[in-house]
DNA sequence: ATTTTATATTTTGAATTCAATCTTTACTGT
DNA sequence: ACAGTAAAGATTGAATTCAAAATATAAAAT
């Protein structure tokens, strides 16, 4: 399950306006400055543009004719069409991962849980979504679909900046880490119906979903 | 939902080249011959390698370093996952679609059902197929889920050229139809949980899987 | 005759070039 | 001053070019 390095010129862009989109350096809706971005990354508009296309197939940017490309903002429906198939597959994974999960991962994803608690319990939103993430990713990886993984990493990436970005309300995380207390539980008992059942809602809820979107707005994030 | 004619030269030319690989043009595991292609298609090497950049993110094709691009093989482990990822994906476009399919959609969906008992009568295997794949991207696009649609016909054309290739066992083709009386049944009544569960387990029998798999080695399609 | 080595040819990856189109700036007329 | 227009400049899309690497062909050695 090692990733092969590709190692392309044009994977390498790829990764880097990826991060700088992620980071905020590249926002969504402005045009994607070719030549300052070759400049920096040292290399010619060849591999830049063939970088270009693969992001624009991926839903990063959006190409217009005669004027580049610009990175595409994330609408309310996208994002919430995004979470609903996030859903499917993260239902997926909770069934597949039962079935496959190793005991050392168990314990590393019981490790983040316990440290994701704490960053409840303190309040600490930032960190708490971290180690969230954190746990949804090794479940998913737990799968051992390498087509699942991929997948679900690709639209992960797509809506990470707005739903780190978000606060979340008092109501929703409380519901949010008591059903994480029930995907523990389930992963323990190697219960993948039941996991699957629980992840399959956990992402879904409609209001927060429009919440998050209003403060993306808000931050023109989107 | 109608979609944005891209009409970039390098989409294009990567609609050729996926329609040349499912029509078995291109074969699995063969160079994809940059020189010939361009002269064919009339462009120069710029658009079609762009091209190839991203089918390459898309699955279908292969990068090898200083030996440019090769036709993906579809290994067994990848078409089970696919088809698992398939199923997930098809098991909300139901929950979806019950809740927002139109009486017009409905009564098409309805045709091609009949159709295909036709066909499936008649044992006209080839058509069947057709008319059974034309059911099941029925019902994800009237999830009216943009993501979904995407991601589920991409995919499906990764894995078509496999599943058309093959026979189905009478016991399986059998089971497959009795599950689609109930889908239709289940559409019928909108009954979305019953037809997400469905649909969730109607594309992974293994065993039918394995037996896809090899026939398409001995093939030489995957 | 078969393997090895050397040379020629082809293919690849990426930079460069060039025409077409878009954008900006400067100018004109009201 | 301001709207409209023309010219200059910048950006884009795609073809071309060029060096490096791979493959094919031919010659030499065992």
């Amino acid at each position: 399950m090692d990733k092969i390095k590709q190692n392309t010129l044009h994977g390498e862009v790829a990764v880097r306006i990826r991060d700088m989109i992620d980071a905020g350096t590249l926002t969504p809706g402005s045009r994607v400055p070719e030549k300052q971005l070759c400049e920096q990354f040292g290399v010619s508009r060849t591999p830049l543009r063939e970088a270009l296309k693969v992001l624009a197939s991926e839903g990063f940017v959006e190409l217009l004719p005669n004027r580049g490309a610009r990175i595409s903002k994330l609408t309310i429906d996208t994002l919430q069409h995004t979470l609903e198939v996030m859903s499917a597959l993260e239902g997926l994974s909770g069934e597949l991962a039962c079935a496959h999960i190793s005991e050392s991962e168990l314990a590393s994803v019981e490790a983040l849980h316990y440290q994701m608690l704490a960053y409840y319990k303190n309040a600490n939103m930032a960190e708490y979504l971290l180690a969230n993430q954190k746990i949804h990713e090794a479940i998913v990886v737990a799968s051992r679909n390498d087509v699942l993984i991929d997948v679900y990493k690709n639209l992960n990436q797509r809506v990470r900046r707005v739903r780190f970005s978000a606060e979340l309300s008092k109501e929703y995380w409380a519901k949010a880490v008591q059903d994480h207390e029930d995907i523990i539980t389930a992963l323990r008992r190697r219960d993948g119906v039941t996991l699957g059942q629980i992840l399959r809602r956990h992402l879904s809820d409609k209001v927060e979903v429009s919440y998050l979107a209003e403060m993306a707005e808000a931050k023109s994030l989107s």
